[in-house]
DNA sequence: ATTTCGT
């Protein structure tokens, strides 16, 4: 693959930077020091040293790419990186040579799958994230991967594409498996898959719940690509409608969730240890905007011989939204914030999504809502399914402005036309009055501003909250600029203005 | 708390 740079890189254990000028490597990197994936890669400002960063001869590429440094360390980890705004780091577990993808031809796939990605997705070439992610996918032999990637940044393709070329399109079995927190996260997934797989002939589809039909009444899957929820995989596998004897590779979306404690630790390692035992050498690729401390730990002990992938904090994508925060005395001036300032306002400002931390509070924001004559809607995991897959076609098709959510649609959600993002209330973690979830409020914010379009966020504190409120500040380091609730429009359309809104 | 299922 990559003939271009055969003669640069074929010895070198390298990712190259998508825009990697073939001149630019300097022999700087010494005194770098190692940095496992684990470690915390924020707030100590730049430890990337920017006086090696010679600008005088250097031509800055559109995508802000510099040179990649190389390292090698006394084992066989080999350190790369990009001087200049290093943000995204691979790190690759052994000799194997990558050669990041300056194009989607640079990548082997086959003529059909080419042919998906440019005329139904539409794409050009591959982002930051899939140049330096595919290879390390797609290159035998077949290391797991811990990727860290941006909120919209495109890692969706990352393994949609990584599934779509590991699958032979001859053999009628189940050979890769993605799992998903939500179902809402699932369908969306598929819809990409199968948008991207419409010349290969390569089969996908959904294993989430369904309202009306029984999992012991269905065929034995022979679906090429199944993408899905823990319990419904769960079901399909013990009753064994779904074959794991020829599965290639195993992907989890939103993987820090999927293998939290927490959260879906269980059925994840389950699902995981059982494909393992059918499939010792399925590829197992680990994919999510956050990890935290504890579930980064965690999942080093999973997966063996992996390459990763991570990106600074703080350019998780909080920066490509203003953030403002309005405190309210009580809940009624939540309300009246909503229906007064974002609601008038908000005409022509896309869709917005209001965010409660439970079904009841959802519920009973709805009911508030449309007392007062708007037109929402709202979707909770205590709905029935037809409803919830209804709502949610609604607002992506856009007959729907606001949607009240529980977390449900936290992660992943995919909707370019949301703006606005209303914390109604601020996520807390579970039991614990004063500690705020940081990653589910990371990604809450991530469902604003998708691919780098403007955004704003509105936390509306209560006196309760204000504490929660800064150490979220404090936690991100941003600015989050406090509206007050009552004066004026002015203050709100100028937050508006200055998000870019207006 | 939230998510997913099973029971």
């Amino acid at each position: 693959m990559a003939d271009a740079t055969d003669s640069v890189s074929s010895t070198t254990n390298a990712v190259e930077a998508p825009e990697a000028k073939s001149e630019t490597k300097q022999s700087t990197a010494a005194a770098e020091p190692k940095r496992l994936w684990g470690d915390e890669v924020d707030d100590s400002s730049d430890e990337e040293p920017s006086a090696s960063t010679a600008s005088e001869d250097k031509v800055v590429s559109e995508l802000n790419v510099g040179e990649l440094r190389i390292e090698d360390e006394e084992k066989i980890n080999t350190f790369l990186d990009e001087p200049e705004d290093s943000n995204v780091t691979a790190v690759t577990s052994d000799k194997t040579p990558y050669t990041s993808a300056k194009t989607f031809e640079d990548l082997n796939l086959s003529p059909e799958l080419l042919k998906g990605i440019y005329v139904e997705m539409k794409f050009q070439k591959p982002s930051k994230i899939q140049a330096i992610s595919l290879p390390m996918i797609l290159t035998p032999p077949y290391k797991d991967l811990i990727a860290q990637a941006h909120n919209g940044s495109g890692k969706t393709t990352c393994f949609a594409l990584g599934m779509l070329s590991r699958v032979d399109p001859k053999l009628k079995a189940p050979q890769a498996l993605c799992i998903c927190p939500t179902r809402e996260l699932a369908i969306q997934n598929l819809q990409v898959v199968s948008k991207m797989a419409t010349y290969t002939g390569i089969s996908s589809e959904c294993a989430v719940p369904e309202e009306f039909t029984a999992s012991r009444s269905r065929a034995p899957v022979m679906t090429q690509i199944i993408i899905g929820t823990p319990g419904t995989i769960k079901k399909w596998m013990t009753i064994g409608k779904l074959s794991l004897r020829f599965m290639k590779i195993l992907v989890f979306d939103e993987a820090d969730h999927m293998l939290d404690a927490d959260g879906f630790r269980d059925d994840s390692l389950r699902i995981m240890r059982e494909i393992r035992k059918s499939s010792p050498h399925c590829q197992v690729l680990l994919f999510s905007a956050t990890f935290s401390d504890s579930v980064r730990n965690f999942v080093t002990r999973i997966v063996e011989d992996y390459n990763q992938l991570f990106v600074k904090k703080e350019e998780l994508s909080l920066d490509a939204v203003k953030q403002y925060k309005v405190y309210c005395p009580d809940e009624l001036a939540k309300v009246m914030v909503i229906r007064d300032r974002i609601f008038e306002l908000g005409e022509n400002m896309g869709q917005t999504i209001i965010f409660t931390s439970t079904k009841l509070g959802a519920s009973a924001l709805h009911k508030a809502l449309v007392e007062l004559g708007y037109d929402v809607s709202t979707i909770q995991g205590g709905l029935d399914m037809s409803a919830r897959d209804k709502i949610v076609k609604e607002f992506k098709d856009g007959l729907t402005q606001v949607l009240i959510s529980t977390d449900v649609l936290a992660r992943g959600f995919d909707q370019q036309q949301v703006n606005v993002v209303i914390n109604y209330d601020l996520p807390k973690k579970h039991g614990m009055r004063l500690e705020p979830d940081y990653e589910v409020y990371l990604h809450r914010v991530g469902r604003a501003g998708r691919f780098g379009r403007k955004g704003a966020v509105f936390n509306l504190v209560t006196a309760a909250e204000k504490a929660l409120m800064e150490k979220i500040e404090k936690h991100f380091g941003s600015q989050v600029m406090e509206v007050p609730p009552s004066n004026s429009e002015d203050d709100f359309k100028a937050a508006l203005k200055a998000a870019g809104l207006l």
